[in-house]
RNA sequence: GCUCCCGUAGCUCAGCUGGAUAGAGCAGCGGAUUUCUAAUCCGAAGGUCGCAGGUUCAAAUCCUGCCGGGAGCGCCA
């Protein structure tokens, strides 16, 4: 149990003795470390309903509470706040418990959770705009996982819409002369080529040109979006040529992604429902949840209660083709099909809300998911340069993600340069060094700021050695690693992480306790920036302590086994939060 | 036009399930050093929390209106 749990549980015990309501009994972290460690605050709305005197309320609690062994001293202050600090060797005995048992004493929650993330399309190449979902989305799903629950994170590629579409006609109007566009190629098994006709390069050249060229020739446009519901509809040479642009595209993204640390499990996409959308469709038709309009069929999500009515939910257009709505329909109903998981947590861009409003409403209306599955939507802003505008290079064009990551690295390793470091390792284990900074720059820059705010993309700023930085928090594991080895080498081991010494060492104990409930509040608003403002709290917390008290050369063996101790505890803490950052440590720095 | 998000220190941002004196980092100022990695630590300075009302014992936080910025609004993702 946590700390602030087991002071939650005594103060509310304290509440019921004294016959009063225990709901009002929660005890949180103090608001002034200055006064106490801890507070509650409920004597005074308590007060209010029961007509009585705030202070004398709490002044009868707090006597009850200075009975407890456990609590050091509770008192009253203010209007009526119960203020609250515990003894020493309880803290200790709280702090050395996170990490005496298995995954800091969080309980296996043995339910799912989909990580919907990436969601690239197929047609493009990985750019600035993909960094957020990637970064944020793995992040949750590590967040998650600490959590214990069992996180899968599910890429979904764009790889069913018009864009395919577009791919298609522009390849056949280069080159009709190939295979894939034959008389009967519709119906025909082949054999088609296994060599791709087109390369990764000449994708990413081929996507945007067909993209802008639908704007202003209409009959391309058309043949685009008859190739687009040829595809769905099945025509075979479509269907080979459209193989070869999922293999090629993969094959990159896995690539770039990994270069991030981004992960996933399921490479699934819209084109993995394709079975799927027309037997939902007629289903939710027979049903009477969708119908007909303007000779599309729609799903009306509109609610009278809206402030302002909600756009019906396109299934399928009038031309009979369908478009991401259906799939992400479609998409649910695949993913709650084995044991319903406990939420499926979509990390898009906050442009997107209004489709997830529709999406989860008429998921809601075909009751397509059980009420026990959360769909949340957690939105991003956008990443935007120093004039605050949309983030771009200097010739206007968007960055590339694998870009990104080699100029963080060259900031990375120019940082390492300047300031002598990582100068007694060998070549590889500096580029080592100098690939984990860049990257843990990157995702710290990324991860602090709140994911729905937009944030100015500065990396000049994210690659500093020192302050609130991916590579500050590096640094401190290090620290934290190379003081255990020096202590190792010296026949020195860790004992039993007793009563604290000093102030230092006792906020340190405070704040690894905080631990449990930090990591509640971050799943609870899929958030990885309350992680990374802990993180860094209790790496400058730890190097105050590590400042007052030089542990190897603490004469007290007593003593010194305890800061041993509490190096260990903070050392698999810290690492286990850093994890979820996506920040790596390195061995020497 | 309507809907949603944002407006907090010079800059970049936390805090927003209401609680005491609104916090960090950077920049700038003053100090500590023969380091268990000073990439650190300590101190001072820096604020009409966009504006105006309201609810409350208590509002940066909740409600209403206004101002300013961004985004979205039926066959794109």
């Amino acid at each position: 149990m946590s700390l602030l749990r087991e002071l939650t549980e005594l103060v509310q015990s304290v509440f019921t003795a004294q016959g009063l309501d225990p709901s009002y009994g929660d005890v949180v972290v103090s608001q002034r470390p200055d006064l106490c460690q801890f507070q509650c605050n409920g004597a005074l709305p308590l007060a209010k309903k029961a007509g009585k005197n705030p202070r004398e309320l709490a002044t009868a609690l707090a006597a009850a509470l200075n009975d407890d062994h456990r609590i050091a001293l509770a008192d009253v202050a203010g209007p009526g706040f119960l203020n609250i600090s515990v003894e020493d060797d309880f803290l200790a005995e709280q702090s050395a418990q996170l990490t005496a048992g298995n995954h800091f004493g969080i309980e296996a929650k043995n339910q799912q959770v989909i990580v919907d993330y990436g969601g690239p399309n197929i047609a493009k190449s990985l750019h600035v705009g993909h960094l957020r979902p990637a970064v944020i989305g793995e992040s949750v799903k590590r967040l998650y996982r600490f959590a214990r629950y069992d996180a899968i994170g599910d890429v979904h590629l764009g790889d069913w819409g018009l864009p395919m579409g577009q791919l298609i006609a522009a390849i056949e109007d280069a080159s009709p002369e190939l295979p894939y566009f034959a008389d009967g190629a519709a119906t025909s098994e082949g054999p088609y080529p296994t060599e791709s006709p087109v390369t990764i390069e000449d994708l990413e050249e081929l996507y945007p040109q067909a993209s802008a060229r639908c704007k202003e020739d209409k009959a391309f446009a058309a043949k685009a979006q008859q190739a687009t519901l040829a595809l769905q509809k099945g025509h075979l040479g479509y269907r080979a040529l459209w193989n070869h642009f999922r293999t090629l595209s993969v094959a990159d993204m896995t690539a770039i992604y990994a270069e991030l640390g981004v992960h996933f499990e399921l490479w699934l996409g819209e084109a993995s429902v394709a079975d799927d959308m027309a037997p939902m469709i007629e289903k939710l038709v027979a049903n009477q949840i969708a119908q007909e309009s303007d000779g599309a069929l729609i799903i009306d999500v509109a609610d009278p209660k809206d402030k302002k009515e909600l756009p019906p939910f396109m299934l399928q257009n009038s031309r009979g083709g369908y478009s991401y709505a259906t799939s992400d329909l479609a998409t649910i109903e695949q993913r709650v099909k084995g044991p319903a998981p406990h939420a499926i947590v979509y990390v898009t861009d906050a442009r997107q809300s209004l489709h997830f409003q529709q999406l989860f409403r008429a998921a809601d209306k075909a009751k397509m998911a059980p009420a026990s599955t959360q769909l949340i939507h957690a939105s991003h802003g956008m990443v935007t340069g120093k004039d605050n505008k949309p983030f771009k290079t200097r010739d206007g064009k968007l960055p590339r993600l694998g870009e990104l990551v080699a100029d963080a690295q060259k900031l990375a390793a120019a940082q390492i340069e300047e300031n002598n470091l990582a100068e007694d390792l060998s070549e590889t284990e500096r580029a080592s060094v100098i690939e984990l900074v860049g990257l843990a720059a990157l995702t710290y820059g990324e991860l602090s700021n709140h994911r729905t705010t937009n944030y100015i993309f500065d990396l000049e700023k994210f690659t500093e050695l020192k302050g609130q930085t991916g590579p500050y928090l590096q640094y401190v594991a290090v620290r934290i690693k190379s003081a255990l080895q020096k202590a190792a080498d010296a026949g020195l081991h860790a004992g039993t992480l007793g009563a604290a010494t000093c102030d230092e060492e006792r906020n340190v104990q405070l704040e690894l306790t905080k631990l449990p409930e930090i990591v509640e509040r971050a799943v609870a608003g899929n958030a990885p920036n309350i992680i990374a403002e802990y993180s860094y709290v209790l790496a400058a917390t730890f190097n105050r302590f590590y400042d007052k008290c030089h542990i190897l050369s603490e004469p007290n063996a007593e003593t010194q086994q305890s800061w041993l101790a509490l190096l260990e505890t903070t050392q698999s803490i810290f690492t286990a939060i850093l994890d979820i950052l996506l920040i790596q440590v390195p061995e020497k720095m």
